[in-house]
DNA sequence: TTATTTGTATTATAATGAATAATACAAAGA
DNA sequence: TCTTTGTATTATTCATTATAATACAAATAA
């Protein structure tokens, strides 16, 4: 899988990264057991220090998307935890992109067909 | 409208009180033409730096969401820019959120009732 | 006129976070 | 033994955030 970085994006490298690797297992792209790119291979390959690299990956396994072992590396979680709800994180930030669309006079019907079309997009 | 500020959060005081202006005015707290609390009597109010009120002020001002004079102070616009759609940093916020929520075992219309849900909220 | 209130600009400073650099270590396998 | 893995440590640089202390122009009120 490849990971691209934003160099002149105000988001952090190292959540660019886990916003990739994320969006990866839920297109199907990661599969479950699968390793990830070691973190000095990543680093060389984007041209990024290999700390950057690890903090990612720290944020990832600590949020349960993967897990890690010295020598197999990084590797995608078999068993995600299915809570199925939305973090507080995600449900404020939520609430504001549907504040800004609702200003900006986009329609209910309007921004769940956005949404339908996103959540299909690059399913299996 | 009452402003509140989570000290602890990792979200800049700025942008909360960026976002919380965008939500009043999305909600029909704040009416178009209706004038904002001064930048030092919100300050004051809450708190902070006066600076940071400007900061704020000034942001929205250059999203379009305000307009300023010397004397009339911060006011909510009377038009907005209908634009009907996402802006970039929106579009790739929720194409994130929903990554996480597919991850987690959301199903699309659990995810959609949850946006239609918030986006009726506070509707007048 | 004079004083007050408004947003805004300036300069300096402190605190925090992000990223890099250079190593080092333990564990596992070849 | 040597290499590769993630991880830990220490130091440094840079940008952002927030504060502090003023100052100014414009508009209004006294």
């Amino acid at each position: 899988m490849i990971i691209k970085i934003n160099d002149i994006s105000d988001i952090p490298i190292y959540q660019q990264i886990r916003n990739q690797i994320i969006a990866g297992i839920s297109e199907g792209k990661l599969e479950p057991g699968e390793q990830l790119p070691t973190v000095r291979g990543l680093a060389t390959e984007i041209g990024i220090n290999s700390m950057t690299v690890s903090k990612a990956y720290q944020q990832l396994k600590q949020e349960g998307y993967v897990y890690s072992d010295r020598r197999n590396g990084v590797c995608v979680c078999r068993n995600f935890e299915q809570k199925k709800q939305l973090s507080k994180a995600s449900s404020d930030e939520l609430k504001c992109i549907i504040a800004e669309a609702k200003v900006g006079g986009m329609s209910k019907e309007d921004f769940l067909g956005i949404c339908e079309k996103m959540f299909e997009e690059g399913q299996l």
